[in-house]
DNA sequence: CGCGAGATTGACT
DNA sequence: GTCAATCTCGCGC
């Protein structure tokens, strides 16, 4: 086969249940390979928090295709982040994999992040996880299940049950829990709310509390 | 066509 | 804890 449609199957279920999933998965850019250990769920037009909330643009079109592609966007103007899309096809849907333990190539990783104090922290946080990676804008749209792409992801079992909380740095819909980690992980970043949200569970924001340890 | 905001990181007070 | 760096996108004028 030259795509796996189960592992497709897998991710077109709903946001935070596709995002969930992929807690465990490995992913793979040239010599290192990354296993996630931390995602965020993002939806369409209904999430505030999206790219694609505001409706299909140039940029977030690949959102809108069948799970399992890549969505890499630059975020501050110098850091890139990696999404895996998710949902049914022309639904937009994707989760950011914001963190990772590298479980091989860890040298290469380290020359593309010198700063990184340790190995833990070569793939801590959506931007160090794609300079780990070697990432950048060209990577988007790419299928991520065809064995022929430069940037791999690949299923593996889930041996832990995942903690949840709300999502990091967002602006709007900072209470909405689809924040998913692995428990008891050195590599899982540690959470910032963005000082443009308000208080944590202010009115008009709400959703499903925290779960476990944000 | 100008401008503000942002799914971050690392360095500094 | 606080703050600047740096640039693309997308909305508003």
């Amino acid at each position: 086969m030259t795509r796996d449609l189960a592992v497709a199957a897998a991710l077109a279920g709903p946001p935070a249940q596709a995002a969930c999933r992929l807690l465990g998965w490995l992913l793979t850019s040239g010599p290192v390979t990354v296993r996630i250990t931390e995602v965020e769920a993002y939806a369409g037009p209904d999430d505030p928090a999206s790219h694609a909330w505001r409706g299909r643009t140039p940029r977030t079109a690949v959102m809108f295709g069948p799970a399992g592609h890549a969505y890499v966007y630059l975020s501050y103007g110098m850091h890139h982040c990696l999404n895996v899309v998710t949902g049914p096809d022309g639904t937009a849907a994707a989760a950011l994999v914001r963190a990772g333990e590298v479980v091989q190539g860890a040298p290469d990783a380290r020359l593309r992040r010198p700063a990184a104090a340790s190995d833990a922290d070569l793939a801590r946080g959506p931007g160090r996880l794609a300079a780990a990676l070697g990432l950048d804008r060209s990577f988007s749209g790419l299928d991520l299940l065809d064995p022929d792409s430069p940037l791999r992801l690949v299923a593996a079992n889930q041996s832990a049950v995942a903690l949840r909380g709300p999502r990091v740095g967002v602006a709007r819909g900072a209470d909405t829990a689809w924040r998913f980690w692995l428990p008891d992980e050195p590599t899982v970043s540690a959470y910032r709310r963005s000082p443009r949200a308000g208080p944590a569970g202010s009115p008009g924001a709400a959703d499903s509390e925290p779960r476990g340890r944000p």
